[in-house]
DNA sequence: ATGAAAGCGCTAACAA
DNA sequence: TTGTTAGCGCTTTCAT
């Protein structure tokens, strides 16, 4: 039923070597002949079949991508840009989600190995050893992960975390807490990290809780904890845990920002449409996912060396969750909140 | 460099054809032979070429997902429950998003078909006709989208739409506005179906508004011609386009739900963290994406017939974001809103 | 410019 | 139970 390289062959008189070639190297063809093929090709509806063509060749125009959670909003902007790059550059995208799982992650590279050129890990929560051990079996490319000699993507996280710290101490804050991510997470201990590094220099009292799942319910669990704290700020992981808070405090009576500022991470669509609206930190995931895909397909434009890096910004961006410390009041946990220094 | 069946054959000194059973039917291989090539194939790292078992047995072991846009926040769940079911039944998923466009869905199924054992159509935008066309070269099932004799998943959004539409009646509204979806969505045409036969029997007046992209812009967008018809209550296509209209009435200075109601579909995680929070349908994309890929990799239970349809229900979820019907107030459009009947 | 032939890694009859 | 032999659809030398 499905029509091979031998029926056009045999439909134009010719060797299947020349359809072949009409395909794959069309410029060693005669015009006569290439057009007899391609009108029979055509007629027949003939499809080359990339599968036996990746036999050959070795090459599968294939790449796989694997997020620990599609339905996190941080990753499809992410993965659409990934996969439209692929397409211009001739390539689709296999994606997989990891559901959070270490074990998982290491066992879907194995499985998509075979049948990409390469793949994209994004925001691995393997270990290094694995990842280690992983890229001899297939070239592999990391999104905001440090691996040596591995090419990565980095979105400057720590540096938008920085920001949103030097926001919150500008606003009279002085007891902050930082809600972590998941264990083996790159970007939770870069702005781990970068907020510890703020906190002392603006001498501040921070807090940091965690590690969590990166879900509203995490978030929205923490809020009693956090105001145990006694804090007047929290930075979250990301938004979906920070939009958890958002509702946990809520639920408490807590109002946002008089009583408790709340900034996120990740800037994702939803951030805009909560009340009030999440002050964040913009993270660059479609830029990030165009540039993984030519890491990986490598030739970003020159012919960069064996591990590139690309690093990208990020940056605050002030909404209305985040605002002027309340004063020290009776009732609060803490009763002399004490600026240090 | 890659280690072949043949290493492993040579290794352990067997034919490469008991290799092969070793990992192909392992029951027809000696208990001994076969943990002695076991033990070759581990310590050498092979791992079977799915590529080439593909090439002879005509099974990928692989599944295309399309939707139109992956950063729609319907389909993440969708395509998460997918890829676990496919992973269940030993495949893999490819994703794909066509940024709406059918033609790009079109170009993606004929690049697809060739490493795939069959297609998942979501909610697809291309045209009967086309999709009667692709369904020669490559196997076919759809997610909301009736085609003859194709196997179907179905959510019953009409009886969802219905519910809205009879809550809102409920609540004295008798201007109502629908905001449809795109063009080619049968969803949207299931909708405004449905919502035009309650509007008959409750006697209200019902305005189409559309066709519209299925985003937040659209809904913003939309806020005031809303306002010109003089409707008291909306049902919008989807949730995105109900969030969007939330922030232009917003914006407007109106009232959600004191001077007008929204109500949304989709059920997307957004919309219970918009304030108000939105009244929506439920819609069971989850379940949509499992059993669209055991109808694909046929065998949902019983060996069905031909074109089995899987029909999933949906159900109205009341929050914040609808209320009763304004009086009729000086100042808005339409003086005099005349029950009909 | 085209044809002939070998072979990519694997499976599937068929024999032994 | 294991080995032998083709061959999946295609590309790629090497001849011609």
């Amino acid at each position: 039923m499905p029509v091979t390289i031998r029926d056009v062959a045999r439909a134009c008189d010719v060797h299947v070597s020349t359809v072949s070639r009409t395909f794959s190297a069309p410029h060693l063809v005669n015009p006569v002949t290439r057009s007899r093929v391609l009108a029979a090709a055509d007629a027949l509806g003939y499809r080359p079949n990339r599968a036996a063509r990746a036999l050959v060749t070795g090459r599968t125009h294939n790449i796989g991508l694997i997020v620990a959670d599609i339905a996190n909003p941080f990753f499809p902007p992410l993965i659409k840009a990934a996969e439209g790059q692929a397409r211009r550059r001739d390539h689709h995208v296999f994606v997989a989600d990891t559901n959070e799982d270490p074990a998982v992650e290491q066992e879907l590279v194995r499985a998509l190995a075979k049948q990409v050129d390469g793949i994209l890990l994004c925001s691995p929560r393997m270990s290094n050893a694995n990842i280690e051990r992983l890229r001899h079996e297939v070239p592999l490319a990391v999104v905001n992960r440090v691996i040596p000699d591995l090419p990565a993507v980095l979105m400057d996280v720590a540096h938008g975390a920085r920001q949103a710290l030097d926001h919150l101490s500008a606003l009279g804050h002085h007891e902050i807490v930082y809600l972590s991510g998941p264990h083996g997470s790159w970007t939770s201990r870069e702005i781990g990290t970068a907020v510890q590094a703020g906190a002392r220099e603006h001498g501040l009292r921070l807090r940091v809780l965690g590690p969590h799942q990166p879900t509203e319910t995490a978030g929205q669990g923490a809020a009693e904890q956090v105001l145990a704290c006694g804090a007047t700020a929290v930075l979250a992981y990301n938004d979906l845990m920070a939009v958890g808070l958002l509702e946990g405090l809520d639920a408490l009576g807590v109002p946002v920002p008089e009583q408790v500022s709340v900034v996120g991470i990740d800037d994702i669509a939803l951030s805009r449409f909560t009340r009030p609206r999440l002050t964040t930190v913009t993270m660059p995931a479609a830029a990030a996912g165009t540039a993984a895909v030519d890491l990986l397909l490598h030739g970003t434009s020159d012919g960069a060396s064996a591990a590139a890096q690309v690093r990208l910004p990020t940056s605050l961006v002030v909404r209305q969750s985040s605002g002027p410390a309340a004063a020290s009041r009776p009732g609060s946990p803490r009763t002399a909140l004490g600026a240090p220094r």
